[in-house]
RNA sequence: ACAGAGGGUUGGAGGAUCGCUCUUUAUGCCGUUCGUGUGUAAAGGGAGGAAAGUCCGGGCUCCACGGGAAAAGAAUGCUGGAUAACGCCCAGCGAGGGAAACCUUAGGGAAAGUGCAACAGAAAGUAUACCGCCAUUUAUUUGGUAAGGGUGAAAGGGUGCGGUAAGAGCGCACCGCUUUUUUGGCAACAAAAAAGGCACGGCAAACCCCAUUCGGAGCAAGACCAAAUAGGAACAACGCGUUUUUUGAGUUUCUCAAAAAACAGAUGCUUUCUCGCAUUGUUGUUCGGGUCGGUCGCGCGAGGCAAGGGGAGACCCUUGUCCCAGAGGAAUGAUUCUCAUUUAAGCUUUGGCUUAAAAACAAAACCCGGCUUAUAGACCCUCUGUUUUU
RNA sequence: UGGGGCGUAGCCAAGUGGUAAGGCAGCGGGUUUUGGUCCCGCCAUCCGUGGGUUCGAAUCCUACCGCCCCAG
């Protein structure tokens, strides 16, 4: 299963950026696990919950999590598409570190300026790493 | 023009850059060069009228598909039609509301039975009559009566005339009610006539009765490929509840083996009952087994559109044409341009221009027919009433 | 997908057709030198929301809203 992953989602990214492949969790488990040992950082609009990892292998797994208590299922969907490209933006722009991700979407995710959720994200990537 | 009623359509349009998902084609790599896996490129497809709530109905799939009876248990409930089916829909009938267009309507049975009606009131249903009215008695009675008052949501036909001691369907007329007949209608029902002479009050979204319908579960159904683990089937060996009969062997009334019959227990056949049917223990070997995971089920359908025809309508028939989402932590996002719509402000030659803002409800999860609920804005058709003009 | 339950005062809750018990909290008063304890009184009427049945509905029926639980 994670010998399949590391294959399908490097994507035509893989020529204009390079480096970059975002592997999604999708284990119950692992989410589990980035909340319990990871660190963790609040923002107005989105938490983002981290392991980080060393070693040689370099990879990059991100999570995205949002929950009823933001609203309906177009809402939640949104704010997931949201999360999602957000971290392809910021990912373009610097190399993020090895490790598991976890974004969790809130209540303003779906609605707010975009440049708002990038600049959050960049500062809640300081406090993680 | 204003106020109102009914029905229908639509749910912004066209691009740019970076990305998502599926299909097809071409091609690279791995490789047991069939095949499968994994990348790249190109082309094409990519949410709704409610996809929602999951309230009904059906398809599909598996299980049960022994007979009978009962009980349920649930649902529906005027009549006819329509449909794959329905509790939806169409047409009509009855009842209620509105000035009208029109709207609402769970609308069978109360002489099958049981029950309920607080408080008030004499009395809440086979009238035990409070204040009254009338007669009688001689003043503490007895009898008649239900017109009037009062209570209540509801008081035992209503109005009028006659009648009477006072009254009363006691009698009569009209209305209501019941029964019978006739006419119209497929029917619900409507109309008319005759008779009866008031009996049969309300509540069944109280129990209930009657009629009709319903086997159970759900795509996490189910099928296939398959690491692991426990259990299943076949064969072999051993063993085999109780009673009776027959046969055979051994050593005698006894023991063992085989066959047949009966009975008992347990389990299964949707719940219960009855009858009936089937199965029944231990060890070994082999077959197989189906969890993680994967593939299919899975998009040609009670399908869309157009034309013609049938029908009052729901709807149906024929012909032509089109192929139109298929994910599985779950596909449509980010940035931006032009046009269109609405609102506000400013300018204005009333044509418009500029700036700013807004743009709903809401995301397929096997599919379809309905219902219910949410919904910014725009458009179309028909009808009713009032006012003005011609 | 299928099934079940709940909603009553700020909080916990009883109430299965006839004007909503009780406790905690709160407010006022009394007792006490003061506070606590104790005693008395007040506090729902829009029973989650909208319709309907009924003379009358928290209760019966129906459609919604919100919350919780169970099975796969």
């Amino acid at each position: 299963m994670m010998d399949r992953c590391q294959f399908s989602t490097n994507t035509t990214l893989q020529s204009s950026l390079k480096a970059f492949s975002r592997h999604t969790l999708k284990r119950r488990f692992d989410f589990l696990n980035v909340a319990k040992e990871g660190r963790k950082a609040v923002m107005p609009s989105l938490i983002v919950q981290a392991i980080l990892k060393k070693g040689d292998e370099a990879e990059v797994r991100v999570g995205f999590t949002a929950t009823r208590k933001i609203g309906s299922a177009v809402v939640r969907n949104r704010a997931r598409r949201r999360l999602r490209s957000t971290v392809d933006l910021i990912a373009k722009e610097r190399s993020l570190k090895s490790g598991d991700y976890v974004l969790i979407a809130r209540q303003i995710t779906a609605t707010a300026p975009f440049e708002v959720l990038m600049k959050d994200f960049r500062k809640a990537l300081t406090y993680v790493s």
